[in-house]
DNA sequence: TTATCTGTTATAGGTAACCTATATCAGATA
DNA sequence: TATCTGATATAGGTTACCTATAACAGATAA
């Protein structure tokens, strides 16, 4: 399955699924103009109420990354990142970075480290990765 | 004042001191056993309820960012990132990582434009930026 | 000693977030 | 017709978040 979730996080099951649809893109897996499963059909496969797959293909509609019709269901958009509300998101994107990197270092992780990792993790991006006969709950079909 | 608070952000009270105090920390704007204010006195500073600073204190403590001692209060550990729980810290810190990284990714900003703002932020580190004259609530005293 | 500040803990209440449970409606589809 | 879909409404329960008030004990300064 290339969507799981983990039910006993802090982190809210609608936050978790935008943050691997979001990575799911990211890695290549999830195609632009591809569909998203039905919000009933992916709250089933994990167990979950429709209402908060709901949530969370709103928060991704909201962000840009996604758009919905009743037609064609969620589909990831095209031009990702070209919303209205795209204009100041690099600065506020920057300052959670900063966050995040300032937390690495005062936990020890030496600068060229946090840099190498960030590098690591970049690198990881734009290549597809699921196994002939993988089930790809994402994908189309 | 080198530490502020939006009481409109989404973001909870007490998740911003944490961030604000690891941001000063890795800035140098916080140098190793340096103390922070009294959960009272910043309570009273920000015009927030003291268990509310008592509450972010709290986290950086379990977070082995500062140590809290009835005498000396709540001070920057000198080994911050050799706590018990920091064995796992890097891998859970680079899941994170990634979900931040791919979500610039998604919204256009290049790879090569995420390696530099990671760069940016990684070089402004260290360097103390207090102007002489300024107020300091983070500082002894 | 007295007064004050500190960290710590307890209790309580209100608002909002989060998740679930049902139900209904209408458009699209087999 | 039957089914799936997105969209919307209502409702209930649990938890997070913040505030308010109180009390206790250790440390510190007058």
């Amino acid at each position: 399955m290339l969507l799981t979730i983990d039910l006993d996080s802090e982190v809210p099951i609608y936050q978790q699924i935008r943050d691997r649809v979001v990575e799911a893109i990211a890695d290549g897996d999830l195609a632009e103009g591809s569909a998203l499963p039905s919000t009933r059909q992916l709250a089933a496969d994990l167990a979950i109420n429709f209402h908060t797959v709901n949530k969370a293909y709103d928060l991704l509609r909201r962000e840009g990354v996604i758009r919905i019709n009743r037609k064609s269901g969620a589909v990831v958009r095209r031009d990702a990142g070209s919303g209205p509300a795209e204009a100041g998101f690099a600065d506020e994107w920057q300052a959670r970075l900063r966050t995040l990197l300032a937390e690495a270092t005062v936990h020890g992780l030496g600068e060229q480290e946090v840099l190498r990792r960030c590098g690591e993790v970049i690198d990881s991006f734009g290549a597809r990765k699921v196994r002939p006969g993988e089930v790809d709950l994402l994908s189309n079909g």
